[in-house]
DNA sequence: TAAAAATACTCCATAGGTATTTTAT
DNA sequence: ATAAAATACCTATGGAGTATTTTTA
């Protein structure tokens, strides 16, 4: 194996054209220099510099040894910052997944922002289920996860990132619908689409807990996995839901939201096992959350 | 400076994720090992393992180090085969310069063959007069030339490379145009048209000394630059000229290319500075004095 | 308590220094 | 004749070894 202090001889005496000169250069003697250009030229069993005692010049060999021993030194010098630079979280990777709440609110802001932040930090993104999100935390399959509080377990560490209101769906030709604010009891009578509790139980709980706490039980007409499903059957005026407010971005034909009075906030976090050495993503979770203090 | 001895070291534990198997691969005990890693996360101001005694494991900044350090040691690895392909011509650059004549002859073939056999040797290519590819020989802005034996003066080493036999050009309404071949003294009574003396004395004098020797003092009506331009002229009936056998791929309306009985031979040769040490250009001469023995 | 990494110290190989010789202009 | 590279020989730094201690699962 090319010893690389034997390069930068090299190239001293390459650049030099001088032996001695390059010696001074390198604060060393003469004589070790020369003894190590022999060397260098016994290893790679050719000449590098055609030299008399009044010349010396580069051999084509010599030459092409100078090119790859400048690349090579220069990308030995860049490897010390890109470690520091990992080490501080500045370059590397992060795996993020997100549901579709975080995909509706917060998360493009997010990543445009944290992009700027940490230009040499590759996000590799994936949409999930909430549930599939803290087991893939779990496997290290993912690093930071965007999701709704209450449905990460115990064993993550979660910082809030995110809170929007509840809101009520309305079909366009339900008696209300031209209100500009509600009381949720003025729905004490509608049929209610729920999201499945396995699914969100958390947001399943709140519209229960909520409705609860207005003075009367919902009258659950369905439960379906998707907020995407409820606004379509929303529409088709078969009932009332209350759906997050980032939901208000998916606009469709036939259904108003509408605020409600008091209504309770669902919390969005960044969630990350504790034991998560990968300084990108304490990076990514510090950003996350100092962005919800901020806005 | 990182000591790529350390790299080495490094890889070894990062690969292995145990001191002492990674120090018995290496030939070498563990604790030299140990104080080495340390070293290095010293030097980079960085922890690269996360160790207790029952487990080892890469930080963040370990992997990365692993990454920049396969690709520089292989980088590494790569050079002296690199610097002795470049010694023995299989590597580099040569500058060819060409005549005209050349091009219209053996230098397709030639480069063509070359970078079949070396394809890792850069060709670059220029066309020039006889006069002005010998300069820049002398001058080391070529490293060969192939051009006409004769114009080459001193101080050049040259070997033939192809040798090409003058043929005449006729207007096609020329009394002998359909003639098989023709006997240079058929033509003691025509204008001849010459290329310059001061251009291409070796050329010029060939046709004059060949009609000397065929009993008759060549009519001169005109000398020109370009042999091109010959053609173009004994195309328009005025006089008839002696050309190498190579410009009857300039094919023209109203001339006729008929040989020569006793036709002297042109040489071509391969020249370069006998001074000359790029092992390409070496590779390359020897390579076009070969192709003309086989050929 | 046992396996494995870290520390203490010892030794020698080799990188570098000084003195000198060789070489080419 | 002289400038500069090569050779001879010496010295000492630091890398590797052995023995031992520390650590944590």
């Amino acid at each position: 194996m090319l010893d690389v202090r034997q390069l930068h001889y090299f190239v001293a005496v390459a650049e030099t054209l001088h032996f001695g000169r390059a010696a001074a250069r390198l604060h060393m003697a003469q004589p070790p220099l020369s003894r190590h250009i022999a060397m260098l030229e016994q290893e790679l069993g050719v000449k590098l510099f055609e030299r008399t005692s009044r010349r010396v010049a580069l051999t084509a060999a010599g030459s092409q040894l100078l090119r790859d021993a400048y690349q090579l030194l220069a990308t030995l010098e860049e490897i010390p910052g890109r470690v520091r630079a990992t080490s501080r979280g500045l370059m590397g990777e992060v795996k993020v997944g997100f549901t579709m709440y975080a995909a509706n609110s917060v998360l493009p802001r997010l990543v445009r922002r944290f992009r700027e932040e940490y230009p040499a930090v590759e996000i590799v993104l994936r949409e999930g289920l909430p549930q599939q999100l803290v087991a893939e935390l779990l496997d290290n399959k993912l690093d930071v996860a965007i999701t709704i509080r209450g449905e990460t377990g115990f064993g993550l560490e979660t910082r809030i990132v995110w809170q929007e209101p509840l809101c009520v769906v309305l079909p366009e030709d339900h008696p209300r619908a031209e209100a500009a604010i509600l009381h949720l009891e003025e729905l004490r009578d509608d049929a209610f689409i729920l999201v499945s509790r396995d699914t969100t139980r958390v947001l399943h709980d709140m519209v229960v807990t909520s409705c609860r706490a207005a003075g009367f039980e919902p009258n659950v007409m369905l439960e379906t996995q998707l907020q995407q499903t409820i606004v379509s059957l929303v529409a088709e005026g078969l009932a009332v839901a209350l759906v997050p407010d980032s939901m208000r971005r998916v606009r469709m034909e036939g259904v108003v939201y509408l605020p409600l009075v008091d209504a309770p906030l669902i919390d969005q976090v960044v969630a990350l096992t504790p034991d998560n050495r990968n300084p990108s993503a304490l990076a990514m979770a510090e950003f996350a959350a100092s962005m919800s203090r901020d806005s």
